[in-house]
DNA sequence: TATGAATGAGCATTCATTCAT
DNA sequence: CATGAATGAATGCTCATTCAT
């Protein structure tokens, strides 16, 4: 059945709301949240200034709707969700691959620009936590149990285990961003790289 | 033999200068750059606002300086001092102790919000490369060859095997400051943490 | 006989004009007109904003239909309908309970509200006088000059006369306002001084 | 002595803050509150607009300064300097001229155009009541009492006797204003309109 | 060299008005 | 005629930078 005129209305609205999303998306991944400016974002958009405030009560409403809602690309829960059926090897290469494609792209890795701005906040940290954060630790913990259940890994302190693996990508891609081209990191073959971190991670470092 | 004046002139200026950067790098620990306002700083560094342009051009170059010189810790370096002389638990506890001691203190871990500003800004980022990473990756990788040499640790690419330790280090404090007090990196005795990161770092996470 | 569909129209929009124009004289009653929205006024009208067009050009032709509609209030007409025949305690007292029983209560009182607006502006000036202080001060001093003719006033200059009765009315109304809840005005019977008044009227204040 | 650099500068800033003191006057006087803009004031007082941020937190504070400071002129308190010497008629010319003297000059008589913004407003009919109303009411009743102990005046409820006087100025102020030129106020010989007040006050309306 | 008042460009936000539906 | 989203000019306020003292 065709859409109504009520409906076409509300359809015009939200992608009018995601029209300007967008936009904040995309400044704000350039800028700090004071350096962007709505008249940027207004552009960006294709809207007027004050088309923006008819969508959202201020800039900051903007940046915490922008938090909420990009907060984790579809990509990357994809990952998880057959946990538990992927070996480690490939786990491990498809979680490298997805955020390491984003480095040079910043327009792929917002959040990471905002980590500042998300630190110092405590609001937006609370966000950010409870929607990027816990969820990807608690699967990654799944994942971990899983394995240990199987006899696949050691038994270990999952917590702790489980924040090491993720703080180590989430630190190896800031180095990566840190070190541009001259990094290890990102001029070696990513299926070097996956192999070595890999053995790494299962084997240890120390020498048997 | 008494300074003259002219000496004494120096170091005065000397010293203003360290008070202005002292300031600025209090400040700059708190909020982003363009939240940071000069008149604050001044009254940080106990200066009038004009003061800060006759030592620095611009809050930016200010800025610039700060990351210039404030980005490695003292105590950290000296972590690196006797490097190949310290087992590596005892190395990693230290490591950890002087990096999570900064968690909850913001005064003491200023770069750590000041990442935003760095990546997105390439003449930061290449300073703060130069400056920090470069150095600390480094004296690990010497570390990591003469653990090698030695027997102690496994034969590994030592370029990705750096920045696999540095990373997890990192992003360690990063999980640490997201996910606050209900993190088991914060709520866990300290030296058991360090005990559970060892084990896996040495041994892996795979059964043998 | 019923309304045709024409008739029936014209009544529907009149009332719509009215709806709109009642909002606007609370609106205006509380904010001055700079302050006031025509947001607001649509929503306390239940219309749209863009409706507020299809009857009144501006916001400011809003604000000159208040004035001119709103301008006497239909109780302190009725208090001249039988001028002449009551005698000047009644008629006293009958006027300031009109006027004082506003007090405290705005939204009665709207045009007190935007005197400032009224002396500023000269096109609402002259409309406010001709409504409003215009037709009182007719009937005033008719009332003045049928009192006299009686023999129960003075023959005085009835155009100063009504102005200082019309003034004094005026005036302890603002004062009345200004000082609130500390003044005698308002905390003695209003008995008491509408006799007060009364004998400071009629007999002056001279000791004979 | 020659006022050194410290004192020197403390009356520049006096300087500054009386003059912007004396724009918002002007500005205030002759637009509402929120009809005023900051650009306006500041180009009238002849500065930057970020100025006048230097000396005042807000422009409602800037409001608020105006309405302290400017609350009464001081000719208008001379006239009860010497209350209790002056006669009745006397007096009440004094009063009359002063007041009258400020119709068709609104910079003269800036107060009376923020009356609807000072009635709405609680914080500043509180100042208003303060540094306005409540000493010139002291004043009145002072000299009624005076001239009641002398034996001039009827012994009457003073508070209301002089609000009663009180109001009537001001009611004949604000009916001179909106009236304009066609009132009796305006185009009657000041001299007779006196006269003619002061017997309607000194011996009553009523015929004896 | 130190000062801090003055500057004015730049920003977030508001709101009367328009107009396509 | 009713609607309400879109508009964009206008506003109060901030702040890095300058410069006379």
């Amino acid at each position: 059945m065709a859409p109504n005129r009520q409906e076409r209305k509300e359809s015009i609205t939200k992608m009018r709301r995601q029209q300007i999303l967008d936009a904040a998306l995309k400044i704000f991944s350039n800028k700090s949240f004071a350096e962007a400016t709505t008249t940027e974002i207004a552009q960006e958009a294709g809207v007027a200034e004050g088309t923006i405030y008819n969508y959202y009560q201020s800039k900051r409403e903007l940046l915490l709707a922008v938090v909420k809602t990009f907060v984790m690309t579809e990509s990357f829960l994809k990952i998880f969700e057959h946990v538990g059926e992927t070996d480690y090897p490939t786990f491990l290469t498809a979680v490298l691959n997805n955020r390491m494609d984003f480095i040079g792209d910043s327009g792929k890795n917002p959040m990471l620009f905002l980590i500042g701005e998300i630190l110092r906040d405590p609001e937006l940290r609370e966000i950010y936590d409870r929607q990027v954060i816990k969820p990807v630790m608690n699967q990654m913990e799944k994942y971990l149990e899983n394995k240990a259940a199987k006899g696949e890994f050691r038994s270990v302190n999952t917590g702790v285990a489980t924040r090491v693996l993720g703080g180590m990508v989430l630190g190896l891609l800031l180095l990566a961003l840190f070190e541009g081209e001259s990094s290890p990191l990102t001029n070696m073959p990513r299926q070097n790289l996956a192999a070595e971190i890999g053995q790494l991670v299962m084997k240890g470092i120390q020498q048997h």
